[in-house]
DNA sequence: AACACGCCCTGCGCGC
DNA sequence: TGCGCGCAGGGCGTGT
């Protein structure tokens, strides 16, 4: 799944559902990453007042609630399909017939539900609390980039880690970080605090130029991300290092290697990337 | 207190 | 054709 691309993508096509009322829920009753926190009878009559995203979650707001969907590794959310999908777990129908089926496999993902309150905003929630900037918005600005460095330049952290770790800058996963450190000619194994600060131009201009071309290529497809009308994205067609180890390097021919980081997979040209 | 690692799951592709 | 292994977009909880 689904870095930021992808729910920003899946945000876009669910605005749909905004005014829609909530008739009827149904749950497979099997856990995911928890177990449902609020039962059919609290949402049933519910209007979908609007959608939003933050780092990975879908937010949907209706009059008493913040809905929170994560979609894990393997979560689909699919408008109006009429057979109960394998792994559907759950489903929500509107009172005009729309319905909203989550699918998801390894179960990785959630839905919750949180009381609104007036002063209480989602970006407060538990779950959201400690994200990070998000990379898409206006006040992340390279000046703003630079700060985050600085306050956690003592730390011992890999360029990929401080890419990937929600609490800096969030949204960025294991996909789209391998390619901006290959865009970034970076290694993924660099320390940040040996990294000439003067290449933090280049790494915040292509953390931006990745996102947002995913977006605009719908995002990428390898396995399960699909749009809500079933439909693939194609940034998986323009990767430069993900996935292609033992493949040659686009720019200078050499291997990409694969290594452990953390236990995610890293992707990179050593030739290219120092 | 910071960091590495296991674990939650199913499914797929690979080598034997 | 079948079996076992390793691996997969995430991220929380545990142990050192």
């Amino acid at each position: 799944m689904p870095e930021l691309p992808e729910v920003e993508i899946l945000k876009h096509q669910l605005v749909v559902l905004e005014g829609k009322i909530i008739n009827n829920v149904f749950f497979s009753g099997k856990k995911l990453k928890f177990m449902y926190n609020f039962k059919e009878k609290d949402i049933k009559n519910e209007e979908i007042l609007k959608l939003y995203r933050r780092n990975k979650y879908l937010i949907l707001q209706t009059n008493k609630y913040w809905l929170l969907i994560h979609l894990g590794m393997t979560g689909q959310v699919i408008l109006n399909v009429e057979e109960q999908k394998k792994h559907e777990h759950f489903k929500i129908t509107f009172k005009d017939g729309t319905t909203l089926s989550y699918i998801d496999p390894r179960r990785f993902g959630l839905i919750m539900a949180y009381k609104r309150t007036e002063y209480l905003e989602y970006c407060a929630l538990d779950l959201l609390k400690n994200l990070g900037i998000e990379p898409l918005s206006k006040e992340f600005t390279l000046k703003k980039y630079i700060e985050i460095f600085n306050i956690n330049k003592t730390k011992n952290l890999t360029m990929k880690q401080f890419l990937m770790d929600n609490q800096y800058v969030c949204g960025i996963g294991n996909i789209y970080a391998n390619e901006i450190l290959f865009m970034s000619k970076i290694s993924p194994t660099k320390k940040i605090n040996t990294i000439n600060i003067k290449k933090y131009e280049s790494i915040y201009q292509n953390i931006l130029t990745i996102l947002n071309k995913a977006i605009l290529l719908g995002g990428s497809s390898i396995s399960d991300f699909k749009h809500t009308n079933g439909l693939s994205g194609s940034m998986q067609n323009f990767y430069n290092v993900y996935g292609r180890d033992g493949e040659n390097c686009k720019v200078c021919n050499n291997n990409i290697f694969r290594i452990k980081q953390n236990g995610r997979s890293s992707f990179y040209c050593k030739k290219c990337q120092k």
